[in-house]
DNA sequence: TACTGATAGTCAGCATACTGAGCAATATCC
DNA sequence: GGATATTGCTCAGTATGCTGACTATCAGTA
């Protein structure tokens, strides 16, 4: 059998592991409980208000069925508003609320220091390096995964 | 908010996403029902027989309350035994079954596959060094996950 | 040997992720 | 306009991954 460190899917899940502990030790460190994955739903709630669920689980790559749960805990945070769509009766409308605001913007210091933290080990060439390597696989990959990245629709 | 492809932390979680479901497409394709997480540990208890779960859980950087349910499925499918260690008795000893090798060996040429396929979007030279890039970041932050890599006792 | 601390394993609880199914509503096609 | 397909969302079930707590056992020491 190859070496553990042969194998980018091993590789993939060690880094992903460590990169979500960091994050969340810095978050917690600055007195605030979100996860990577709550911060980047509600970053991108900010970012296109009044979005639905589909389109939001679309713009980070989550499952659709993922997502439900996640909004549930920023709804029940506070941080974030569900409501029905005008639009289509089927859809879900999401909005950041104030204190979402307030979080997000407080936050930011602790997750930007997560990210240099999880790249402690390379110098910051061999970051980029790093980064554009993981975009390159990730875009051929997209459509492998049952949540694959989607541009929104305009 | 910087752009999600700028956050290492995001990049990590795609690329394990698409890892793992390109792992599992091809294990099914080849006929079997695996998760990485199973094959990694039941690789590691062929390469190391009559090892305890806190060790293997070293050896492939699980946390010990994980290990437990992986090494459940893998008893339950008939692939691995648990039975009480003679030297010390609050440990469980491991052992890979004749249906466990079998398994691991027809599914080697799927798990190989797989690791080719994530990695489809790079040269070999750039896939290379992205794996070299991957184990020096996890090599500096090893510590900083509940469930850090060890090396196994002699 | 009795006490103390560390270790192996499990369990309950929570948060991703996914499969597959189902409901309600919308879009499409004839 | 009505049948059909598609879409948005939710739910049940399964599998990681973690925190924290607990039991049983072992190791070291007074």
């Amino acid at each position: 059998m190859k070496d553990n460190n042969e194998m980018p899917g091993h590789l993939a899940r060690r880094f992903q592991q460590i990169a979500v502990a960091v994050f969340l030790a810095e978050v917690e460190d600055a007195g605030f409980d979100l996860t990577p994955v709550q911060y980047a739903a509600l970053a991108t709630i900010k970012a296109n208000p009044g979005l639905d669920q589909v389109t939001l689980a679309g713009l980070i790559a989550y499952d659709r069925t993922t997502i439900t749960g996640v909004i549930d805990r920023l709804v029940q945070k506070g941080l974030a508003e569900r409501r029905p769509s005008s639009r289509d009766r089927r859809a879900r409308e999401l909005e950041i609320t104030d204190e979402g605001r307030r979080t997000l913007r407080k936050i930011t210091p602790a997750v930007e220091s997560a990210q240099r933290i999880m790249l402690r080990g390379l110098s910051a060439k061999e970051g980029e390096e790093l980064m554009r390597l993981l975009r390159k696989a990730i875009a051929a990959g997209n459509e492998l995964s049952r949540a694959p990245l989607r541009e929104a629709q305009l």
